[in-house]
RNA sequence: GGCGCAGUAGCCAAGUGGUAAGGCGUGGGUCUGCAACACCCUGAUUCACCGGUUCAAAUCCGGUCUGCGCCUCCA
């Protein structure tokens, strides 16, 4: 399995801290309102990435936070006269419903940046005791950059460069344009935690890095978040961890590129977003989800409303075939594989090995929906009712297999109908026996109206909600 | 100014040296009472442009143009 590892800019061969098991840890977002479709991205391929990695028998340690302390929590918290803790806890909870709709499993470990207090506390210090940190008088703590001979080796950045630029805020009591804070005073009205230097609350920074060794240990296998976090997020988190804790800190660093709208970059800053709960109005996530598995994830991704209905579209023809042959599986006759389903087995083991050649090449998802698709038109054209339940079976298990892996759900949420409907249905079967077809396309209307589309397929009558 | 990414059919998108996957859409056909589903056929003599290397280039090298991102809170 290859991995583009933004510490080299290659891709590399995975090879685990220890044999068998993988940690992860993937920067959550801020919890300060609904998450937006560019917050789902990382959430939606690196779920992905975990399910690939656990197909392939890896215990997975995900660990993912929501960070619940920051300016802009505290800000909602003022204007809307709560707490800051109500803001974060309620938009946590919106978060984790977005996340199901999305079939992004829950983490091992949801951490949450107010309840590591502590462990920051406690890593500042060695920072501090180390000589990477110093306290000035206000009692705001900074990192010491230059101290750090690394620093910028994730972006490629030269610290003399950095500096000259002039985008950096100077602090008078900063020793140099460069350091970042680790621990920052309060100000009056703000939620504060009481520590050696002063009452007050962490850096942003600093949260990651305690989180991820208190979960997942000093030295990691992967890390990874949006590509915009490479600077100055995670430069300052391998800044903070290395320094602290002696080690290297993540194997490999994986960043997604970024989702934009129409073309241009979609932020919370500029006001150009749609929230998960937005689309959801519209589509199923399930939508949402394959529409951001249709390309590579290092390219920018292009959201528009074609694109979206192209998905759904793509999506639906995946589901219909799963549901069809879920129903001829039920039907079919028990029975040994023939020598012709047995031939016809190992064509549909090659989509399967196809699938896995593009997940096993740093995670190629478009390539990897190619597989399905391709296995999707060979069942359409090769799963018939006369076959044997077990051909049949054989087949549904690869299709799930990928699937189950890109976290696409095939089976129906609503099963059965209510009497009526299916009275109708009958009733509609017998006036196109009668050939009546007036009263039959009479009911079909009555139906689609109700949400309810029918279809007439050899195999019988089928319904579909919209 | 520094660092980096991208330009492949109407649209989306794989493909990093061996002669262009897949999806959506379009048009035609089969099936069907019709519709839908499904299936078959339909698509780039060509991969932004110019030059170079090579037996061979969308893929490598140099240059040009265009779009975008990071360098500041951001997924």
């Amino acid at each position: 399995m290859k991995i583009y590892n933004t510490l080299s800019r290659t891709k590399e061969e995975f090879v685990p801290v220890q044999e068998g098991k993988v940690s992860m840890y993937v920067c959550g977002p801020t919890v300060y309102n609904l998450i937006h479709i560019g917050n789902a991205r990382p959430m939606i391929i690196f779920d992905t990435v975990r399910r690939y990695m656990e197909y392939k028998g890896y215990d997975v340690n995900y660990v993912s936070n929501f960070t619940d302390v920051d300016d802009k929590i505290i800000a909602k918290a003022i204007a809307e006269g709560v707490s800051a803790s109500e803001i974060s806890e309620k938009y946590i909870a919106e978060c984790k419903k977005d996340m199901e709709g999305m079939n992004v499993k829950p983490a091992t470990t949801h951490p949450l940046a107010t309840q590591e207090i502590d462990g920051m506390i406690k890593m500042i210090r060695t920072l501090i005791d180390k000589g990477y940190a110093y306290v000035v008088e206000d009692g705001t703590v900074y990192y010491r950059t230059r101290k750090f001979t690394e620093y910028g080796k994730l972006s490629k950045k030269n610290i003399d460069d950095l500096e000259a630029g002039k985008r950096i805020a100077v602090e008078e009591q900063k020793e140099d344009a460069l350091d970042f804070v680790l621990w920052k005073p309060k100000k009056e009205g703000e939620p504060y935690w009481e520590s050696p230097w002063c009452q007050g609350r962490p850096g942003w920074h600093i949260e990651c890095s305690v989180m991820a060794k208190k979960y997942l240990g000093d030295e990691i296998d992967i890390h990874a978040g949006g590509e915009d976090l490479i600077f100055p997020h995670h430069e300052n988190e391998i800044a903070q961890s290395e320094a602290a804790n002696g080690k290297p800190f993540a194997k490999y660093w994986m960043h997604n590129g970024f989702l934009n709208i129409d073309n241009r970059k979609m932020s919370k800053s500029l006001g150009n977003f749609f929230t998960v709960r937005d689309i959801s109005e519209k589509y199923d996530l399930q939508v949402l989800r394959f529409f951001m598995l249709s390309a590579h994830y290092r390219s920018p991704l292009n959201f528009s409303a074609d694109l979206m209905e192209a998905s759904r579209h793509g999506l639906e023809r995946i589901v219909t075939a799963a549901e069809r042959l879920r129903e001829l599986t039920a039907s079919a006759a028990e029975g040994q594989i023939t020598e012709q389903e047995r031939t016809l087995l190992e064509e549909a083991e090659g989509f399967v090995k196809k699938f896995e050649a593009a997940m096993e090449d740093d995670f190629n998802t478009a390539d990897g929906v190619a597989a399905i698709f391709e296995l999707v038109k060979f069942i359409n054209s090769n799963g018939k009712a006369e076959q044997t339940k077990a051909f049949l079976a054989e087949l549904e298990k690869r299709l799930a297999l990928m699937c189950d892996i890109m976290g696409i759900i095939t089976e129906k949420k609503e099963r059965g109908l209510d009497k009526e409907i299916e009275a109708l249905i009958a009733e509609r079967q017998a006036a196109r026996k009668e050939k009546n077809f007036a009263r039959a396309d009479e009911i079909r209307d009555q139906l689609l109206a109700q949400g309810i589309v029918l279809e007439d397929t050899r195999e019988g009558v089928k319904w579909k909600r919209v």
